[in-house]
RNA sequence: GGGCGCGUGGUGGAAUGGGUAGACACGAGGGACUUAAAAUCCCUUGGCUUCGGCCAUGCAGGUUCGAUCCCUGCCGCGCCCA
């Protein structure tokens, strides 16, 4: 008997599957499909044990599919563009061009050694232009629809680097990489208007029937509607401190007050100031109990009032040097300054608020000004605590008096009746919220209104590796789109990395382009795109991916959606929102017919390992670790003792990782796979083991016993159903083991249809140790054993494919397994023609009992209380009543 | 601070339209084979026990004939948003 040598035959079947074509995508747009996708990579260089779990799993679902008789398309691509391939011409001195492709080669060798039954053929690589010519574009197309725009955004920005920062790239207000202080900057900015379709994200997530809960919640809190109202203010001058001295710009002479009824003057118009504020609110109903008003320090009314308010101006850059996270903003305490004007209270005739700029309002959320009502707000309570402004409580919790009702403390955010609030009055807080808003529009101050947190997507980045946002600044024309006739805008190659700053901005001549309306000289956008966009549209491309058009419709049609698309829960929000949102733009644009681009998501955990240290409290790799004769962790360099912490996500700071390919090379892509597949849901963290790898790999061998040891003996493949097992009818050993055999293709299947792997890996261990347990040399064993190891490999085969193969071939086979179809369980073995009940008293079990399938009530009653467990727990009493339910269980109360 | 999720043997995890808790593995212990080791095979393996049983699904209650599963309150961990 032969030793499996997985090297030899995985490279076999992994050419055998190559030359016959096993992975190719049907060409015919007919019958049921099943699109398999897994996010596809970085190319950063190497595979991790990541990608190996998601295209493990992606794998298992696609031959799976495959065999169920699906169409099945299952590609792989490359998410080429982004800041290591910079980072790297940096330091290595290497294009990020030639860097990249370098390291797509390496990692393609590596996933084609997992044996992934991909469609190589079907490959794209975002960087090339034969892709990014299309998002070009789709961008245009974007613009003529509305739904891109250009306007002025604050970005953070890294003065040595020269360039802008991501909120994850600022850390404690330092850039990443020069740790230089971050400033914030306004530029013009692209953007993608993905708020237009705010209210349809929102809503079609109840649709996502096949995501996670909690993506389709994270998504709507991300979303963040709010309901509400939006009041319009309108401003004074604060007569009552005209002579206030810490107010210098409020002499009047500076600040325009617009007529009252002067319409659209609710801007801020160059030097003057407008008479009216926009105020966004989620309680209307607490108007009564206002006490002043804030504005973001970001706001243009604060702005235009620092510009003779020196105070004012400090106060706008102490909170700009601050960041701008929301997180941040929450943790400082609440400041505010005093702008010297008041706001006109809409329902209160004669009553006016002092109007703040604040610190913890936010210029993104709705119109970046807020009314404070100190009594049912925690923040507006602490703000009025701290500058003395009144709290008037107006929502008075059930069972208070109006009359004594007060605010300590803590604001009071609950539900209760209105009071103080004239036309409120009585009213509980939704309907108040209602009414409020219903006057309001009545009165012309206001309206009801509702407002996401979700904001536009800027897509512009201040980087070279990235797709050219293909616009033309024209000094006399303003930006112009490139004429789609000379699409691609391509990167140009001869790039410095030797000054900081965007090389595209420094390239000599690559910017320098006559205006395509006027012809006079103009400069191109030297901005590109976010890499989200590569990444907002490739699952679409994969349907069609060498036309020269962006979508072939008909591919499209009839692959997408995406049925089941596997990837990190990390991308939970902003990946799959911006897919959602790009496809229904890229709808509305005419390009595709579909809204939602993913039916099925698998979202998997991560892979943990535990993590060492020295001695000295160095990180360790688990290569540096062994154990020693008693069992305790050393270095393998000089057996000091080591220690282990916690298992944690893989990373590099903590040197807890394990390279997948070291692992393949020296137990097969088999053994990687069944690892990875069997220990833990797809959905949960896998711990990382040795000992789970040497178990994968002892079953490998097991099976490869199993299969080897029998085969001389069984009947030739195909021999009809001996007379001594068809006569057995339904009993006997034979049949019992052919019950076993078919129950395990049912469950089996079941268990991958509901994506639990680790599950169906059970299923196939309990089916290879039933068959391990068969004895008998007799034909009608050796038929039911040939039965059983047949359907045994095949259910195994998605898991673990090369054995799988190989082993289908010495049962006697000529034909390959991935081209067969998934084994069908004989209903009538399944059918169990009696049941086990167990018997308890008084919800403790004492006995079971074997019995038919639907025996007849009394029956069961009767044989679960002769049961001498049941007896001796009676102690002699009477049962005082019987529980019987069919087929599972007897329950006697006594 | 808010939202969501999760707490089951030494370990990873099975079992939820409430109905035999611990499938399947890993680890550990014992045995067989071997000159020996590796590999392999077999047995045992939640705890306690006076061998009758008793106690066990984070803790404390509740609902129920019956709760890992439903409800309430705590404790701990994780993720997301702050």
């Amino acid at each position: 008997m032969s030793r499996y040598d997985f090297k030899a035959n995985e490279s076999k079947w992994q050419a055998a599957w190559a030359k016959a074509g096993a992975f190719a995508t049907p060409a015919g747009l007919m019958g049921p499909k099943a699109y398999v996708l897994e996010m596809f990579p970085y190319p950063s260089g190497h595979i991790h044990v990541g990608h190996v779990r998601v295209y493990t799993l992606g794998d298992v679902i696609a031959r799976y599919k495959r065999a169920r008789g699906f169409n099945v398309l299952h590609p792989m691509g490359w998410d080429a563009f982004g800041l290591p391939a910079e980072n790297a011409a940096i330091e290595n001195r290497v294009h990020p061009a030639t860097w990249t492709h370098q390291n797509i080669a390496h990692m393609r060798g590596q996933l084609q050694s997992m044996g992934l039954s991909i469609d190589w053929s079907r490959e794209v690589t975002t960087c090339e232009p034969e892709y990014y010519r299309h998002e070009q574009k789709m961008f245009l197309d974007f613009l003529k629809a509305g739904l891109a725009y250009r306007r002025e955004s604050w970005v953070n920005w890294d003065p040595v680097d020269q360039t802008v920062l991501a909120n994850e790239q600022v850390i404690d207000g330092k850039g990443w990489r020069s740790g230089a202080p971050v400033e914030k900057r306004k530029l013009s900015q692209w953007f993608l208007r993905i708020t237009a379709f705010a209210e349809e994200l929102r809503n079609d997530l109840a649709g996502l029937e096949h995501w996670p809960d909690r993506v389709r919640i994270m998504q709507e809190n991300w979303i963040g509607r709010s309901e509400g109202a939006r009041v319009r203010f309108r401003l004074e001058r604060d007569s009552s401190q005209s002579a206030n001295s810490s107010s210098p710009g409020l002499s009047g002479r500076s600040m325009r007050v617009d007529a009252p009824d002067k319409p659209g003057h609710d801007e801020v118009m160059g030097q003057g100031i407008s008479d009216r504020l926009e105020v966004f609110t989620t309680r209307p109903d607490t108007l009564f109990g206002a006490a002043f008003v804030a504005i973001s320090p970001n706001h243009p009314l604060a702005d235009a009032l620092a510009r003779t308010d020196a105070r004012l101006a400090a106060f706008i850059a102490e909170c700009n040097a601050r960041g701008t996270s929301e997180e941040a903003i929450e943790k400082a305490e609440k400041k505010g300054v005093p702008t010297g004007l008041v706001a006109a209270h809409p329902f209160i005739d004669g009553r006016t608020l002092p109007v703040y700029v604040a610190n913890f309002v936010l210029m993104e959320y709705g119109t970046g000004a807020i009314f404070g009502c100190p009594a049912h707000d925690q923040r507006d309570l602490d703000f009025a605590r701290k500058y003395d402004l009144p709290v008037r409580p107006v929502v008075i919790p059930d069972g208070d008096d109006p009359a004594t009702f007060t605010i300590g403390s803590e604001a009071f955010v609950g539900d209760g009746r209105l009071a103080h609030s004239d036309f409120l009055d009585g009213l509980p807080v939704a309907e108040a919220k209602a009414e409020a808003a219903r006057r309001l529009e009545a009165g012309g101050q206001g309206k009801a209104e509702i407002t996401y947190r979700l904001r536009d997507w800027g897509v512009s980045r201040q980087r070279y590796w990235g797709c050219p946002i293909p616009i033309i600044h024209c000094p006399d024309c303003g930006p112009q789109p490139v004429p789609e006739k000379d699409l691609p805008v391509r990167l140009p190659d001869d790039v410095s990395f030797d000054a900081p700053g965007n090389p595209l901005a420094r390239h000599p001549t690559w910017k320098h382009v006559p205006c395509p309306a006027c012809g006079k000289a103009a400069e191109r956008e030297t901005d590109t795109f976010d890499t989200f966009f590569e990444s907002s549209w490739y699952f679409a491309r994969y349907c069609s991916p060498r036309a020269d058009v962006p979508f072939e419709r008909d591919a499209v049609d009839y692959w997408m959606p995406v049925d089941q698309y596997v990837g990190g829960i990390e991308h939970a929000v902003l990946h799959l929102l911006y897919s959602r949102f790009f496809t229904r733009a890229l709808k509305q644009c005419g390009y595709i017919g579909l809204d939602e681009p993913f039916d099925g998501l698998l979202t998997q955990g991560m892979v943990c390992h535990e993590t060492y240290r020295d001695g000295d409290g160095k990180w360790l790799f688990p290569d540096e670790v062994r154990r020693d004769a008693a069992g305790a962790a050393v270095t393998v360099a000089d057996g000091s003792a080591v220690t282990v912490g916690r298992s944690e996500k893989m990373s590099k700071s903590k040197k807890n990782v394990v390279d997948p390919q070291q692992i393949i090379e020296s137990y097969g892509a088999d053994t990687v796979r069944l690892f990875i597949v069997s220990d833990s849901p797809p959905e949960r963290d896998l711990e990382w083991t040795d000992a789970g790898i040497d178990g994968a790999w002892r079953y490998l061998g097991r099976l490869w016993r199993l299969v080897e040891d029998a085969v001389s003996e069984l009947p030739a493949p195909g021999t009809d159903v001996p007379a001594a097992v068809a006569a057995e009818g339904g009993s006997g050993p034979a049949f019992a083991a052919r019950r076993v055999i078919h129950k395990a293709i049912r469950d089996a299947t079941d268990d991958i249809e509901r994506l639990h792997f680790n599950r169906m890996v059970a299923r196939l261990r309990e089916l290879t140790n039933a068959l391990a347990e068969l004895n008998g040399d007799d034909p009608a064993t050796n038929w039911v054993r040939r039965e059983g190891l047949e359907a045994l490999v095949r259910l195994a085969a998605p898991t673990i494919p090369h054995i799988a193969e190989e082993l289908w071939t010495r049962l006697g086979h000529r034909d390959m397994l991935v081209s067969l179809p998934w084994p069908e369980a004989d209903a009538r073995l399944v059918a169990d023609a009696t049941v086990t009940v167990a018997v308890q008293v008084n919800g403790k079990l004492r006995g079971t009992i074997e019995l038919a399938r639907d025996a007849d009530k009394a029956a069961v009653e009767k044989a679960a209380l002769a049961l001498p467990g049941v007896q001796s727990a009676m102690a002699g009493q009477p049962p005082r009543k019987v529980i019987v339910v069919p087929n599972r269980i007897v329950n006697v109360v006594a």
